[in-house]
DNA sequence: TTGTAGGCGTTATCAT
DNA sequence: ATGATAACGCCTACAA
């Protein structure tokens, strides 16, 4: 039950000093490339280091200089969306010379104080977080601030007092999707949206709304549906939609796990996509194309998003200016496949 | 340009001694709850440890007991099947105290190694990994022996006298869905194996290979294909089998993006599944139950093997005994659906 | 150009 | 029961 510790001994700068016969200072002078360090002690230090395998104690420099090089990244969960915005973030991080750290909350909120609180406890320069679906107050992310931490939020959206946000242009990714659903000729569309609170949720049902407008549709409230990001949810709300009296012609869900559960509804119902009805889905996760019909829906860039929030917090870490707090706005882009296309022209 | 540091000083323990006029190594003892501390003392440092909002530095604890309560993991990357072994062991280290960093290695040998060097560099208690396709040295993952620090690999075995592994029974899994075709009455069964020298494959061909003898069907070796684990190539690959003389009637994949693959071919064909060809995929990604036909596909506990991992991670962490290297092997077992089912009886 | 010395926050080994 | 002090590995004024 003993906790075990190091057995070979790294090599520290003092083993190379006393083997050179000179002083601690001047070794890690060397080792850093300072300039005023002669080019033979320099060569003398660097052939020894080498001898001895040395490697720095990144543990006792971060302690020294408070500076751990290591950025925390808080998430959800790992789906596809968020591991493929992850990926991006690595790419910039490792680049840049930094160790990413991710942790997933669950969609919790409990788990995500833990979460904060474990890298605040010094392991982090700071954090790149999309908070939990549960998360309404910021204590938690307040505490980097309180530290001079600086913090990124990207993908769901947190108030921009505390942090700039990296995150896609929801609105217009609803008003995409729709505008193209009343092209194809769909008169009476509904949409799935997501809980009532949530951000991302009520901007995509914006873009809805506006798109209606735009086109002289009146919306009509029964056409919305607020159902959990789930796919039995959704195939529950589809199901009565497509009860009702004056049932939709066209359906536009908030993410692709809903259009999923909409269209085991629809086909339930011996319903024709897209003749019958309309179906867009947001996303874009491959398997879309895999099913029959393949699915139309609305891509983020994720990659970029995750690259995105990665820059702007090195930016930020290696600024003192952190007042400025900018939204960064990415746009999406439609797919359009077979469930919602009905008309000729160029969908991809 | 200049890198910050840590602006609201955090509160230290000398902090706390000089407010009660007494030691630090007093108030450090205290805070640990160390029995020769009276009680009065301990209570009246809780008191203004709290009040100041005493936080131990993590940094200093760890460079000073050489130990940083962290577990790096490193995954080739973050699909369905690896992302859940993720959370599994997140589930059990966090419950454990202790804190996952978790790292993508791409697939790629240089990136795993930049991976463990930077983790090595003092900032993980020990290695939780699947290493990358591509790994075929170990030196990298040595290092963490040479400083004793554990090592746990998963869902792909390295050779056992580097680490315990933590793996699935491919063999067993390969062999299941060969059984289950030759039950349904199949044939002709043919394999899209992956790479030659990749374990994960072999395995699962070995379990292939003794379903056909066990019932005393030639191994055909034509009916086994070796290519990439990648919907594209088992596309081509399906297409070339499906025109050769003595078609196959039933193909195994070895994973399920393969298994998308030879269904496209199947059906660009004009194959019907599972009366003219049956198909069983490797994984069980969700996604298959909404094709058309569901495809069966063997199931693995990716989350109890998560779990598994970061338990005999902490067990060997807080042993001393390094010596009983051990393989744990989970069972998978046979979800079957409508792409291989042609009999009555109970499948799921 | 090089060396000396102090300190980062904590733990642990001595004393007292 | 408590205190003084050294040490962990490294960096960085300051001094020489």
């Amino acid at each position: 039950m003993v906790l075990k510790g190091i057995m070979k001994k790294q090599a520290t700068i003092k083993d190379i000093a006393k083997r050179l016969n000179i002083s601690i200072s001047t070794v890690s002078r060397a080792l850093k490339n300072a300039p005023d360090v002669s080019s033979e002690t320099k060569k003398a230090v660097i052939a020894v280091s080498e001898e001895l395998h040395y490697q720095p104690n990144r543990l006792a420099v971060s302690f020294r200089v408070k500076q751990t090089n290591t950025i925390g990244v808080i998430v959800p969960n790992l789906d596809y969306v968020l591991s493929t915005m992850v990926k991006g973030i690595d790419e910039v991080a490792l680049e840049a010379g930094y160790t990413v750290m991710v942790c997933q909350s669950n969609e919790s909120f409990g788990r995500e104080v833990l979460n904060t609180s474990r890298m605040l406890q010094s392991l982090v320069d700071g954090l790149i977080i999309s908070v939990s679906s549960e998360t309404k107050s910021f204590d938690h992310i307040k505490k980097f601030q309180e530290r001079d931490l600086p913090i990124v939020a990207f993908d769901r959206i947190i108030p921009e007092i505390i942090a700039p946000n990296v995150i896609l242009d929801n609105e217009y990714g609803g008003y995409l999707a729709t505008m193209h659903l009343i092209e194809q000729g769909y008169k009476n569309i509904a949409i799935l949206a997501g809980p009532k609170n949530l951000g991302i949720s009520n901007a995509r049902m914006d873009g809805y709304k506006k798109a209606l407008k735009e086109n002289k549709i009146k919306v009509d409230i029964k056409n919305i549906i607020h159902c959990d990001f789930n796919q039995d949810y959704a195939y529950f709300a589809t199901k009565d939609l497509l009860k009702s009296k004056n049932r939709p012609d066209a359906i536009f869900t908030i993410s692709d796990r809903m259009a999923i559960g909409a269209m085991i509804a629809i086909k339930e119902r011996g319903l024709k996509m897209p003749s019958d009805i309309g179906l867009v889905g947001f996303n874009n996760e491959p398997m879309l194309s895999l099913l029959t019909p393949t699915i139309s829906s609305v891509e983020q860039p994720m990659f970029e998003m995750g690259k995105m929030a990665a820059k702007i917090f090195i930016e930020r870490l290696h600024s003192d200016d952190h007042t400025n707090i900018t939204t960064e706005v990415l746009k999406p882009r439609l797919i359009i496949r077979e469930s919602s296309k009905r008309k000729g022209g160029y969908g991809i």
